[in-house]
DNA sequence: CTCTTGTATGCAATCGATTGCACTCCTATA
DNA sequence: TATAGGAGTGCAATCGATTGCATACAAGAG
């Protein structure tokens, strides 16, 4: 029968041996506690029955489901899956299983998904939803579940997060646009609220002082989202105002895409009349009419390193450090930029 | 204490039952078997308290783990993630949970992820990975766990499916490239060892035929994966033999990024001198250069209408039904077709 | 007024693993 | 040669829910 699943007791009973001997004898922790002969017959008599230990039974015992909740704000954007091929490949090493969610960019939606995570008593979350100050926090911690913020920050840096250098790639791309004679550079910057859109917005503005350029406040705009549809209007906002500038860097791609689309709309040419600089190096985005410029991040590394900071922080009991770890990004020089 | 999870006892001890009273009175389906009164006043208990109930004390009871795998071939193909919004958002109402995996297409990988699952017990499976004649298949169905395809499905549709009427988005797309007056259509078709390319590659010929087009075998051409470097070679290869061809059926979107570049190399120009249509209409290939006209499937609509068959299925018990399920698509028209 | 029928609740076993404690040997040590 | 100490196993309780069965009590029928 496909039904009659291989127990412990059913190993113990083969070998000739009490449960409890199968159990301590299949544990690496408790191995030792058991005779070498008697060990390997375990193994042997498990590996010969299928034996496969169930998951709820250990779980109800030990209050460890090893699952770690996976709280992304939008899943369609692709910037996540690679993040999510980093958590899961550290993850799974280690037995641990990702549950991911998406929380469609909707408060009360992601509300539904903490109930759920906690519901089924995830050993850690991962969350890449944070706002800057972060009204679900105080509840996401209230179980004191180990807890690592990837991608986004909080202002109070009072979690553990993986970000990446945000400063360092907006610096990088002013300068890529200084080096190409641009002054007048735009900002569409991305929601403030995030911790993205303040870092970068913020960069730029310090950047565009140590490069000794005037920074024209009516050349920023901020997006309500990063989106294509956001990036339109606000590039759409900004061309209204008939004012100079060559350059604009977006708060991400899509922004940078919505920019496209309101470029060509108003007749400009890009990067002709304006160079446009994305932010994420997405997918695809190298495809785009004109190729982005943009600034790579390790997608893939940051999943990695918020997995491998979770699983310490799981090991070691309450770490509640407050480390904040930035990872390196790259510019990546295509063709939306040009001499100005 | 953050620690002191509230139980059933507690529960029972605050109203002043047993145990099982409040189990009965908290679940649908035995609510009936509980006085009103006390029922509503076990649900105010459970509501003060904060009752939760413990999801592996009940998976441990009921072998049921309310879990349900869902096998993703490559998570970063933008194809995907729709789909798994629409399982997840059908799956969620009902209490279920998707776990998501991808196999990256590695086979190894694959029975790695197969293994994990049925070590989790999940409930059920969502497969996206399925190849026209699977080896796995086997496997898949030797705990009895209920299964469903979803995007590809297999020769002999042992399975139940959902897919999208592949040969009717060829149909479309040829007769689209013939109304333009378009002779000699190329096929740049995908795996033939997955149903949607050998499906989609029948499709072609037959539809071919239909239009009383001649066949060029040598314009036929087969990609050995869904990808921007397969379609690249194809259509190198395809050029190399200096045959006429004004237009191009691509196996998918990616296949047709890839033609693009291999046109480009070769100094050509989309749609000026070759015609190109793909397949998925995935996120931003309306921004490519030129913008891809491609057939769209309802993405959302096949992994929720998937997640829906296996719930059926899941509740009837073993159904074991072969039922197909295709889902009509579109084609959408944009810049990559023009006049032979 | 008794007896049947039915309904509401309690009892206790159970799912499959983990783990503190007790017990049995066996081996050093004094 | 006693005896302490330690190593290897078994026992049984436990995690938190579900559920078949027993029981208690009420109401309706004869």
């Amino acid at each position: 029968m496909t039904q009659g699943r291989v127990t412990l007791r059913d190993v113990a009973h083969h070998v000739g041996v009490h449960p409890s001997t199968v159990s301590r004898a299949l544990n690496p922790e408790t191995r030792h506690m058991v005779t070498g002969e008697i060990a390997t017959k375990v193994e042997h008599a498990a590996q010969l029955l299928g034996y496969r230990p169930n998951p709820m039974a250990y779980s109800l015992k030990t209050n460890r489901s090893l699952t770690v909740g996976v709280i992304i704000p939008d899943l369609t954007n692709p910037l996540f899956p690679p993040i999510i091929r980093g958590i899961e490949d550290v993850l799974g090493k280690r037995g641990y299983t990702a549950v991911i969610a998406n929380t469609d960019n909707d408060f009360d939606r992601e509300e539904l998904i903490l109930d759920r995570m906690r519901a089924r008593r995830v050993d850690g979350l991962i969350l890449a939803t944070a706002r800057r100050d972060d009204p679900l926090l105080a509840e996401y911690r209230a179980d004191g579940v180990p807890l690592v913020l990837v991608n986004r920050d909080v202002d109070d840096h009072s979690i553990r997060s993986v970000i990446n250098d945000d400063a360092e790639g907006i610096r990088l791309a002013i300068e890529h646009l200084t080096g190409l004679g641009h002054r007048w550079i735009a900002d569409i910057a991305g929601p403030q609220a995030l911790s993205t859109g303040f870092q970068r917005h913020q960069a730029y503005r310090e950047t565009m002082a140590a490069q000794g350029l005037d920074i024209d406040d009516e050349l920023i705009i901020f997006c309500d989202a990063y989106s294509v549809a956001a990036g339109y209007r606000a590039m759409s906002e900004l061309l209204a105002k008939q004012r100079n500038f060559t350059a604009s860097l977006a708060g991400n791609d899509l922004i940078a895409l919505g920019c496209y689309d309101a470029l060509r709309e108003a007749g400009l040419s890009c990067p002709d009349d304006v160079s446009v600089v994305g932010f994420n190096d997405m997918p695809f985005i190298d495809k785009m009419a004109p190729p982005l410029t943009t600034v790579r991040i390790p997608h893939y590394d940051i999943g990695a390193e918020a997995a491998r900071v979770l699983l310490s922080e799981m090991d070691n009991g309450e770490e509640l450090s407050d480390e904040q770890i930035r990872l390196p990004c790259e510019l990546i020089i295509r063709g939306s930029t040009a001499k100005a």
